[in-house]
DNA sequence: TCAAAAGCTTACGTTGACGTAAACGTTTGT
DNA sequence: ACAAACGTTTACGTCAACGTAAGCTTTTGA
């Protein structure tokens, strides 16, 4: 599997280096592998991440934090499903999934609840544009 | 036609008295009328039109110089409705009105778009809960 | 092999979107 | 009529999300 460097993932991903280092600092990205001499290398699931990211970021409208909160749940249910596997306590098991559900119930209606507002706003400027096309239709042509 | 103190509209909109005195510094809200000893006076057109600010800023994730984008547009329009009044030369108005229809479209088609990666983002969260609930399901309760 | 190019860390700077405090004027209820 | 509550402007503070510069180390290609 080939590896990145950092200005290459910078091109592929539309990110500065800058940024890229800095989601890695917040917790957003993980820490790539590094050569003897400390450079990071990175590989496609990294660039992937990236665009994961900024789409939240750009297309959500999510904050860094916000987008911390869903990679940690990520995180959570891997780890979970390690625990699955590994553990020997079942109630233990349960408890700590139940947990996990209520974050993704609170995230899944706070989607909901943006998916309603947007389709509203699409609404509204629908409208608008319904207006300025009978205005189009009224007014004539020469 | 009623008339609000800056404090109602505050409780009204959600947003705090700062903010708002902000959108109006921005250019965002219309500087509202006054009374003699300078105090704001709002109409429930400026409560609506923050509603839609708010709208935009939170579930677009828009920022406030795009929305004010948003704004102009809309200044043009009711400046072109005047016009359309008063005008004399009607291919001019026409023109003009085919501009700003270009802009609304363009507007309209990003917002499908982020509309359509939204509904899709959505459903690979709900997937993820649906299996989480699968997990709690299977996993014994005591 | 060795200099230019690229990477690393550390730290301070910047911009947008407000928060907060001060110092003062206006409304309003009693 | 007057104090408390609310409003106004002005100005500095803050926090997220990076940008930028310095000083140093590692890669790389001629």
């Amino acid at each position: 599997m080939k590896n990145y460097k950092i200005d290459e993932v910078s091109k592929l991903s539309g990110l500065t280096k800058r940024t890229i280092r800095y989601y890695e600092e917040l917790g957003l990205l993980s820490p790539p592998e590094r050569t003897d001499g400390g450079m990071r290398l990175y590989t496609q699931e990294h660039i992937d991440r990236l665009g994961q990211i900024v789409n939240a970021r750009d297309v959500l409208g999510f904050s860094l934090q916000e987008i911390l909160e869903f990679v940690k749940i990520r995180e959570e249910i891997s780890s979970q499903s390690h625990v699955y596997r590994t553990s020997v306590d079942a109630e233990e098991k349960r408890r700590q999934l139940v947990e996990v559900e209520k974050n993704v119930a609170i995230q899944l209606r706070l989607i909901d609840q943006k998916l309603e507002k947007m389709t509203q706003f699409r609404a509204e400027i629908g409208q608008i544009h319904r207006r300025i096309c009978d205005a189009i239709e009224n007014t004539p042509q020469n």
